[in-house]
DNA sequence: TGCCATCAT
């Protein structure tokens, strides 16, 4: 049995004042739930903002701007669009918004302040994410809403002239969205002063904020205002050398912890599925060494790609006398929380997709987490009680670790975005004041993919088409064949093709002996032309079968994904339906529905080579099918295919893909050719 | 032959 081969700072070593005044992450002891009005009253003066409300309201009166340094749990996102609805911000019919990265904290955090307001939940306070509005247009007067609702509510209302406030919460985590509408919330107070912007963040962020604020704008634009948090020390531990393994050594670590440690749960963060896995199977050559009179084990795995009762499982706390393990991926790091993590074991890499625009290429690698990222894992040993958190690595390598995530504007794709932008009016893009700008590259191959689809002319300008699909919420390739399947008469196929490529995580395949089960059940759904129509095959069996969970869980479907698709269905059957595009069934032609996939995929074909690999059309690279595609194992027939998306992981593999004749690929290839030589195109 | 970090409209 090894013993832990780590080293504290403060008990030993140098340099640990400095870690300790940045690594110690502040948590808030959850007060009870209360159902009479005066304590919660009271529990909300005891929440550390409420100090903080009088120097909060003097700065919203002064500041246009208030950066907001807020520790987990000070109440910042509670209290303070309370504070502003009490001293006014929300008379003359004006609403106070508060944002956030996701949808579930969106609806969790509006229902607790409907309960602390004293509401019913859609009048005074609401929220919005897509495909639920739970406000009143009259009577909401606080409203939560994820940062893409709001930038997209921008589309329709360029000066958010319906709110006096609005919060920017969780911005540190510089999601695309969040990066975007801090970009128009500038441009926005300069036509209209009077609307007020809160940014809360975490201290890494604030300065950069506020600077950006200030930036061209008079240096009372801004000011930061830091919060305390009610906290719970997090000690810190290194490894003394660099491990080869981290998946061995993160085993090592948790067996070591069970063994040493007093009671409380562990907190494993690993960089993917397959990791966690072979992590879990680690343990499992460990658990029949366990003394028979030593605490029990529970060992539960955390990831996205798990159903909704796997992922339920994490919180359900262990029985007395067993610690709980969960190794997870990235998701428990902000998305997710579990309560009575004492013990963090932290690899110290996580999965993050960057896109190079030159080769058009996401790809998903391993790389070392930031210092913030690493805080906020350790953080997450402390939020019930003091806690250790153990790092898979020496201390030295903090120094060459990047402070802070570049933000996902720098990683992403920028066709849709700037899409959104030019029709907000931002026709300029090197112009517009990016919180960090995007590279040139990435801007000028959006634009040419937005030429070369349609949707701007070689003007810089929205083509008529380009205005339309800038409002409907799907990627532009998808977006150009709903626009072609009038053509083609398959209107109503291609509505559920769209959706279905939307939802990820569609079958749901798991490890081993059911897996392989999972994947007879899939073959049911099999089309021989390819991936596209098999979603279609298995949304349409879905339908027939009454939408139901039970259907689903026998059918290897992830009944979250169906549920989802066809709640998008839903919403671009009502875009057709006001761009006029009929609702017309191929009536079983296939042909004119693969047809109308090259109209969206034509920069997307690839060919077939005698080794089972493709080689792209655009570039010639060599392209590897992923094995989820009813294409995996067989060649098709005329040895082409369109794919939905590629991604570089170990290899550059395609995913969801349909056979098609080379010669479609053409017909739009030629009209590409004719935007250059100045022929309009749809 | 062998599999996607996370989130969002």
């Amino acid at each position: 049995m090894s013993t832990l081969q780590f080293w504290k700072p403060g008990t030993s070593g140098p340099g640990s004042s400095l870690d300790r005044a940045t690594e110690t992450e502040e948590n808030v002891v959850p007060s009870a739930p209360s159902s009479g009005a005066i304590s919660i009253q009271s529990a909300r003066e005891r929440l550390p903002i409420f100090k903080h409300r009088e120097k909060l309201l003097y700065c919203m009166e002064k500041y246009g701007v208030v950066i907001l340094v807020g520790q987990t749990g000070s109440g910042k996102t509670t209290q303070l669009p309370q504070y502003l609805y009490e001293a006014g911000w929300a008379a003359d019919g004006n609403i106070i918004a508060c944002t956030q990265p996701r949808r579930v904290s969106a609806t969790s955090v509006a229902n607790r302040v409907a309960t602390e307001v004293g509401t019913i939940l859609g009048e005074e306070v609401g929220y919005t994410i897509r495909f639920e509005d739970v406000s009143d247009k009259q009577k909401t007067r606080i409203l939560y809403l994820t940062d893409g609702m709001l930038f997209r509510e921008t589309l329709v209302d360029p000066l958010l002239s319906r709110y006096s406030v609005i919060m920017i919460d969780e911005a540190h985590e510089r999601s695309i969205y969040t990066d975007l509408i801090l970009g128009l919330l500038k441009k926005i107070r300069r036509k209209r002063p009077s609307l007020r912007i809160i940014v809360s963040s975490a201290t890494l962020d604030a300065t950069g904020f506020r600077d950006y604020f200030c930036a061209g704008n008079s240096p009372d634009e801004a000011t930061i205002v830091s919060l305390e948090g009610r906290m719970y020390p997090v000690e810190v531990a290194y490894l003394q050398e660099p491990t080869a393994d981290y998946v061995r050594k993160a085993a090592e670590t948790v067996w070591s912890i069970h063994m040493q440690q007093s009671a409380g749960d562990i907190l494993v963060f690993l960089t993917g599925r397959e990791e966690i896995e072979r992590c879990l199977q680690e343990l499992s050559e460990y658990l029949p060494t366990l003394p028979r009179n030593a605490p029990r084990l529970k060992v539960l795995a955390l990831h996205a790609g798990l159903t909704t009762d796997e992922q339920l499982a994490v919180f359900e706390p262990a029985d007395r006398g067993t610690r709980k393990v969960i190794i997870s991926t990235n998701i428990a790091e902000a998305s997710v929380t579990i309560e009575g993590i004492k013990f963090v074991v932290d690899s110290g890499f996580v999965k993050i997709r960057t896109y190079n625009p030159t080769s058009a290429l996401s790809s998903l690698a391993t790389v070392p987490v930031s210092l913030a990222s690493a805080t906020q894992r350790a953080g997450r040993a402390g939020r019930t009680s003091a806690g250790i958190c153990y790092r898979l690595y020496p201390e030295s390598a903090l120094r060459s670790m990047p402070a802070t995530t570049p933000p996902e504007i720098t990683r992403t794709d920028l066709t849709t975005p700037i899409l959104q932008l030019k029709s907000l009016g931002v026709d300029d893009l090197m112009k517009f004041e990016w919180v960090t700008g995007p590279p040139a590259e990435a801007v000028l191959r959006a634009l040419e993919n937005l030429v070369a689809a349609g949707m701007v002319g070689e003007d810089g300008r929205l083509t008529v088409v380009g205005e339309k699909v800038a409002e409907c919420p799907v990627e532009v390739n998808i977006a150009r064949m709903l626009f072609a399947s009038k053509e083609y008469k398959c209107g109503e196929e291609m509505l559920t093709i769209a959706a279905m490529t939307a939802v990820q995580d569609v079958f749901v395949i798991p490890d081993g002996a059911a897996g392989a089960l999972a994947e007879l059940e899939r073959r049911k759904f099999t089309a021989e032309e390819g991936d596209h129509l098999t979603l279609l095959n298995a949304y349409n069996a879905f339908a027939r079968y009454g939408r139901a969970a039970s259907w689903c869980k026998a059918h290897a479907l992830s009944f979250r994904a169906m549920s989802r698709a066809v709640s998008i269905r839903a919403q671009l059957k009502k875009y057709m339906q006001r761009f006029g595009l009929p609702l017309e069934s191929c009536q079983g032609d296939a042909r004119r529905l693969r047809e109308c996939l090259v109209s969206g995929y034509w920069r997307n074909g690839a060919r077939w080579v005698a080794d089972g690999t493709y080689r792209s059309v655009r570039g010639n690279v060599t392209l590897h099918v992923h094995p989820n595609s009813v294409l995996f194992t067989r060649k098709p027939r005329s040895g082409w295919v369109v794919f939905h998306e590629m991604e570089e992981t170990k290899k550059t593999q395609i995913r969801i893909l349909t056979e098609i004749e080379p010669d479609w690929l053409l017909k739009y290839g030629h009209s590409f050719r004719d935007k250059h030589t100045g022929v309009a195109v749809s």
